[in-house]
DNA sequence: AATATGTTTTGATATGGATCAAATAGGCGT
DNA sequence: ACGCCTATTTGATCCATATCAAAACATATT
């Protein structure tokens, strides 16, 4: 076999396994897709995701302002999106993890409404917005989970809101850390032990802080003993004192 | 004719009229409604949002945590979204008025995630989720116009978290003062001059401000001759310089 | 009209987090 | 392995907004 026909055979190769990772094997079906589709449903969903695109760590996926046509699963890794003001101010409005979706906020004006970047090498599915209008059409459980997921995004914000406009510095880390710890769970990674993927001045952004208030938040965690942290590297605990940051307010 | 016959026409003469200002003829038709409808498809809409209902002032919608099953169209009236955190604290998460959406957050887990207010004698349009659903199954421009709907709270939010994640309490004051005006505007009314249907606390609720910061903040503009204040009244006597309160940023 | 209740304004003071600054530590390209 | 660049930590100080307080005002109730 030539050099030319191995390299063919393993690219056909390549192509079929990656194929077979489509949505009716992908490990995140569970949380991308709406459950109790039947086979000819879930092809048909697979024929609209057929594009895949890596992102490399500090790329972006989609800029504020470029014309939106699609939304994007996260197959894997890691994005924040960022909203940057007319007079250069910016904010980090979202992580997003694998098996969420990105990009909703452009559907309603059929532009992009903030930058996604990738904060590591990561894989996203593409889903042409007007395939997936007309499939919600003809499938009504993924109707219902795109507004649902469409829904879930405006409570995840209003959950923000208030982190920002009630909560304190260090309510807002210690809610920040639960909640990455959750989503983590969620898709079978250790809730107690991960890697950041942003810096802290990342997370200041999001959290309206600024990066040396995330850093002594860190750092008086640690103290207390509720967390570990070392760079980029945090180990929680004492998840019950984590919560009682916030919980526990005085009021 | 009786007295009971005379009560009986007008009330069908009420009932008639009443129907008559169905969505068809409702003058927030543009707001609330994709363009582009076909009579027939207006008529089908129309038949999904037979429930009108007034929420006196003070009165709340729905609650946080009630079963959702409908989304409501602010027919008149205004609102505030509200949540209400486990240990007490609230925040004001929005504000609606006229031709206006209320309720989408309840799409993703079947209940209300929040609070609706009405904040003066109000009236809403019922519109079932199940009906919703269905109907923009068939009526593309009804599917895409909900979508954006969606969508648009999206972007919304993000801006509430870019005031309240980035701006000072004047820039933030000024920034909401406009929106309203904008709002305003588009619905017919003076942009220069309104009510204010919340109160100083409800306002700092919404911004991530104390009541004495509002009140601060209106008596320096007044000062400053881009407002004038007079209890809930307004009256916006330079919009550029208070566009320029928050744009014209040292960065 | 009088009273009670809630809202707004304004002043005085306190404080949480920002800002400024500098040292340390990692990560990355060469 | 070296040096550069970026990220992080920690300390000192400042300031925007919160908090506390009280008076003025508005609105609802009797």
């Amino acid at each position: 076999m030539s050099r030319a026909e191995l390299a063919h055979q393993q690219n056909t190769h390549l192509a079929l396994a990656e194929l077979k990772t489509a949505c009716a094997n992908c490990n995140l079906r569970e949380i991308c897709l709406p459950a109790g589709l039947t086979l000819e449903e879930l092809d048909q969903i697979e024929s609209m995701v057929k594009v895949r695109r890596k992102v490399k760590r500090g790329e972006t996926l989609y800029r504020a302002g470029e014309e939106f046509d699609a939304v994007y699963a996260v197959r894997a890794g890691f994005f924040k999106s960022r909203v940057t003001y007319e007079d250069g101010r910016d904010q980090v409005i979202g992580f997003s993890m694998a098996g969420e979706i990105l990009g909703l906020d452009g559907i309603g004006g059929g532009k992009h409404n903030c930058d996604a970047v990738a904060l590591e090498d990561s894989e996203v599915c593409s889903i042409p917005y007007a395939h997936l209008e007309e499939l919600a059409r003809e499938v009504t459980g993924l109707q219902r989970h795109l507004h649902k997921v469409m829904s879930r995004e405006i409570i995840r914000e209003s959950g923000v809101m208030m982190l920002l406009g009630v909560m304190r510095a260090e309510e807002r880390i210690a809610a920040f850390l639960l909640n990455l710890s959750q989503r983590l769970s969620a898709r079978g990674y250790s809730p107690l032990e991960f890697h950041l993927r942003m810096t802290r001045e990342e997370i200041g952004s999001y959290l309206g802080l600024k990066l040396e208030t995330v850093s002594r938040a860190f750092s008086k965690f640690h103290q207390d003993g509720l967390i570990e942290v070392e760079q980029k590297f945090v180990r929680i605990r004492d998840v019950a004192g984590l919560k009682e940051v916030y919980a526990h307010h005085v009021a």
